[in-house]
DNA sequence: ACGGCTCTTGACGCGTTCTTGACGGGCCCG
DNA sequence: CGGGCCCGTCAAGAACGCGTCAAGAGCCGT
């Protein structure tokens, strides 16, 4: 059961929240100001908090701020602001995921599964992925090519566990970076390109034509198993 | 103009639900069981439904599952009862909103503006397209022809997905121009037909003869299913 | 302190994609 | 019949993103 921080003072929009959420087999806590916030986040340890930046008594930013002091909980910020001035601060500030009222129910929805899923994935272990090619093992940390072992480094291993979660599906550069990197990375670096490189040379047959980790020209990268 | 789907078998409610929206300026098309509303979702490509759960010939959650299984249109729920159980697993469904009876017919105008409005929003991704001749899936940038996968670029995503966006009506150039290639291009050039060119020999069956990707000569152009 | 490994960062070449201009054909209208 | 108008088509240069390489910094264990 996930547990899921609502922070608004919109007494509607926290209903509606709370009852979809609940509908998804999620515990709710609410709080209405940033102080309240701070103090459930420590009080009641939520697997991910969804964050209205426009709250009465602090700051959004700065709310987020003394959260994220506190702790590494995923946080969904929500605003009523297209500006992107604001996403970008908030994401500077270590939000995992930005979302602009009005939006959907069902969007938030995934992006809270998204939330959890990349939050709660620290401590989990993916089971062992195999292709006809190589073996991971992410629990081991082993990798084996052709029945040769090959050596990975540490963050090889993350961009690999990051895109093997979701195998066959495109996972776009900044959700990459940041759970590689961390939420501040949200920018452009080549830090993937690097690695995807390294990562082809030790892993697939013929590293110029990738049949497993495919770049999708200005969105992502795909695992394909 | 909006086009909005009533399903529900009394006919006096539907009639009054049926006057009171043509008057707000809204295109109304109705169906009386569950069935045929799903097909017309399909085939009228409503911008909004307002499904009444209580149907003769199908459980209203199965309704909403199978629209939710053709369509992203977002969907009212309307329903007599008052238990929270059923509005609990509409909004699961992937429901926008709930309304129950007895309800005042301004309020349902309401979040009929409302629901519109959200599913306007560009943040959200489209359900897979599909036609009797090629797959599209904005979420993971997949197109498949006949079962082959086809590479579209970044920008020929873009055009499609804004005329995805409203499936069976015509987008102006100008909307057009401004959703793909942002506010300031409102004025006339050809990338339109520059790109309109190189989808149609991407996924059109005979090019030449394009059936899904149409011109409106003078005005824009209109994606049929 | 030294050596090895890893991460970071900048630079560069290449292929792809975008942009832009030019040209031809169909259609409508005078 | 002739002239616009609008669309489809093509091609070439520019811009962009990616792969690749390598040098330097940081971190560790020895």
């Amino acid at each position: 059961m996930t547990r899921v921080l609502v922070v608004d003072d919109d007494p509607r929009l926290q209903r509606t929240l709370t009852i979809a959420l609940r509908a998804h087999g999620n515990e709710v806590v609410t709080a209405a100001d940033g102080r309240t916030a701070v103090q459930s986040v420590l009080e009641d340890a939520p697997d991910v908090v969804i964050l209205d930046l426009g709250l009465p008594d602090l700051d959004g930013t700065e709310v987020l701020r003394r959260i994220r002091a506190a702790s590494v909980v995923p946080v969904i910020v929500l605003s009523a602001r297209h500006e992107s001035d604001d996403k970008i601060e908030a994401l500077d500030l270590g939000a995992d995921d930005y979302v602009t009222k009005p939006f959907g129910v069902e969007e938030l929805l995934a992006r809270v599964r998204a939330a959890v899923r990349r939050g709660g994935d620290l401590g989990r272990h993916l089971g062992p992925v195999v292709t006809d090619h190589f073996v991971l093992d992410f629990a081991e940390r082993r990798a084996t090519v052709e029945g040769e072992d090959v050596r990975l480094t540490p963050t090889e291993w993350r961009v690999l566990e990051a895109l093997c979660r979701e195998p066959g599906h495109l996972v776009q550069q900044q959700d990459l970076l940041r759970a590689v990197w961390g939420p501040s990375y949200g920018r452009e670096s080549n830090y993937l390109r690097v690695y995807a490189n390294q990562l082809r040379r030790k892993l697939e047959p013929d590293p110029t034509n990738p049949r497993h980790l495919v770049t999708e020209p200005g969105l992502g990268y795909r695992f394909n198993p």
